[in-house]
DNA sequence: CCAGCCTAAGTTAGCGTTGTCATATAATCT
DNA sequence: AGATTATATGACAACGCTAACTTAGGCTGG
């Protein structure tokens, strides 16, 4: 049988609330009596009923993530990042995939919070901007942190990095190695990250004193196929672009994909830039100049944020980084 | 206040119990008071708790995944496919990414258990393989299936590939189009698909009369740094293969990326065949020829057979398929 | 026609914790 | 010194369900 409180407090020859108090870190209990427990605790291993804690206390000690991403990288990272936190603070991780567009999603978040009785939520882009969910959450007064949020960025406390400035970095660096012809991606149109990173690119051509062209902008939905089918138009145009940048690696392997295909030869007759820095952008040839994401710790600040528990909005913002490889260097000639 | 069986009860004119029985699909129950109580559950949108429930019932309706694999695509794959049956059977499902090797193991295990009661638990390769991590399930009586798994297949129900059939058939692929020397890189030694595949590969040589040599065989460890190392060695033999069969896409991205750096065009110059198909495979350039593992399915039919609760242990095996795609051809001469 | 069984309910006692309140002693203040 | 406050502990109810037992009517078979 495993053991419980009351198998601890007999040993320990303490009543169970003192073992409770022990467990739980509360203020007045003697050295003596603190040591003696956690001797009992760990001679017995004992370990709580998550179950009992849960339906007797206020608190579950278990927080959810709920995410709605195609992308098993940025997924992966995330999970790392608030796994780290939650380990730290002896907390149950529930990770919950939804589709963002679904119908049923205020019944699924519903179900969660009443089944669960989590103490917290983390929502990782898009489920950041589902806001029928967001109001679900509020509803039930469950605390919640977004993960780089799109939308009203008042509401919640969110960690997230500068899109804008990363894009705008990008596509000064193309511009800085001497490109003037700048095609450019957008990302999937439910991100909100997608208008962001189109602006950054804009910003950096408008101070660069280059025309903004619509004809070098193609949209794309974040993966490998729309940006081939982007690549293909774009370098189909009478003037082609000397360098394409891609609002994400998968749609930048997509460029190199169908550049290869055209015989081209990278970076001298086109230069190719992601953005995230997944694991792909290193594997590809040439491998590929992106930007560095902070994936992880973005997550990891959010936990951080959530276990702070604050009552008002907070914001943290995580430095991005440019990634220079070998997808991109002058081009051949104007 | 979130409603308690209690409050449906009242709404249904029937006794707390018969609630239960509805929720918990029990016999004994009038069409009529069933239709009432399930009538009354929707009205008020009630949902169990699920902390009453596991402290209550001997059911917990939870169940495990515990992984540690380090693609992420991988782990991906195997998240969604067991979620799938979770989902289905109205069980939730605890991912607990956790170190294979790590001491503390059976500790963490064991802490998952005691906490949670989980009703059962499915292990991902190479978990599959930490023999203490089963022995700690054993011994607390807790079913669980193993997806892949490299030893003491006897042991437990489990689900997986044949790995030696599949890299059989990869190589004698290769075989057919003319590759005498082929060179093969070994996964990481901790994962037993490694050997398998290895075995594999040596069989379809046997079987077309080509002499084994080991000097075509690299060890590497499931990572794209390893494959590079591993393609730079096959490739500075005075008699470089004329194709390299790599146990996962990672190790194969390696060897592409490589060749490329040498200026080799393939498969023209080289044939470079991977093993898994991930969502790289189809990414990179050329396009990669590779063994699609059925993995979202192999966790779904894990998934399955726990929810079966199978007294014997019992073995599914699902099939492969060979993805040609253009990193493989005739080699160019002899 | 009644013993025995099946069906369809209800009653009540926990499950293993935490919250609340009560109690006792030691430390501090007026 | 007596009153108050801070510290340290315990007793016991409650959390929301399910398990086990109980009840009661209707049906079956000999």
């Amino acid at each position: 049988m495993r053991p419980t409180i009351k198998d601890v407090s007999a040993l320990a020859q303490v009543s169970i609330k003192t073992v409770s108090r022990v467990l739980n870190k509360e203020r007045y209990v003697s050295e003596e009596v603190r040591a003696r427990v956690e001797k009992a605790v760990a001679e017995l291993s004992f370990k709580p009923s998550a179950a009992a804690r849960t339906l007797a206390g206020r608190r579950s000690h278990q927080v959810a993530l709920i995410y709605d991403n195609h992308s098993p990288h940025y997924i992966h990272q995330i999970q790392t990042g608030v796994w780290a936190r939650c380990i730290e603070e002896g907390v149950r991780l529930l990770a919950q995939p939804s589709d963002a567009a679904s119908p049923h999603l205020v019944d699924e978040v519903g179900a969660l919070i009443d089944q669960t009785q989590v103490d917290g939520v983390i929502l990782s882009s898009p489920m950041t901007d589902a806001l029928e969910a967001l109001d679900e959450l509020e509803r039930r007064g469950i605390p919640y942190v977004r993960i780089s949020p799109g939308t009203e960025h008042g509401r919640s406390s969110s960690v997230s990095m500068d899109d804008v400035q990363a894009a705008d970095d990008m596509t000064s660096h193309l511009i800085a190695l001497g490109h003037r012809r700048i095609g450019f991606i957008v990302g999937h149109p439910n991100h909100t990250a997608s208008d962001q990173r189109l602006f950054g690119y804009r910003r950096a051509l408008d101070r660069a004193n280059i025309d903004f062209e619509p004809k070098y902008v193609r949209s794309g939905l974040f993966d490998f196929a729309s940006g081939e089918a982007a690549a293909d138009i774009l370098l189909d145009l009478p003037q082609p672009p000397t360098a394409i940048f891609a609002s994400n690696d998968d749609m930048a392997a997509g460029v190199l994909t169908v550049a290869h295909r055209r015989g081209l030869s990278m970076p001298r007759d086109l230069s190719v830039a992601g953005f995230d820095d997944t694991a792909l952008a290193s594997q590809l040839w040439p491998p590929l100049t992106t930007v560095r994401q902070p994936t992880r710790d973005l997550a990891y600040a959010a936990a951080a944020l959530l276990f702070e528990g604050q009552a008002k909005a907070v914001h943290r913002r995580l430095p991005h980084e440019l990634v220079l490889r070998a997808s991109t260097s002058a081009p051949q000639s104007r």
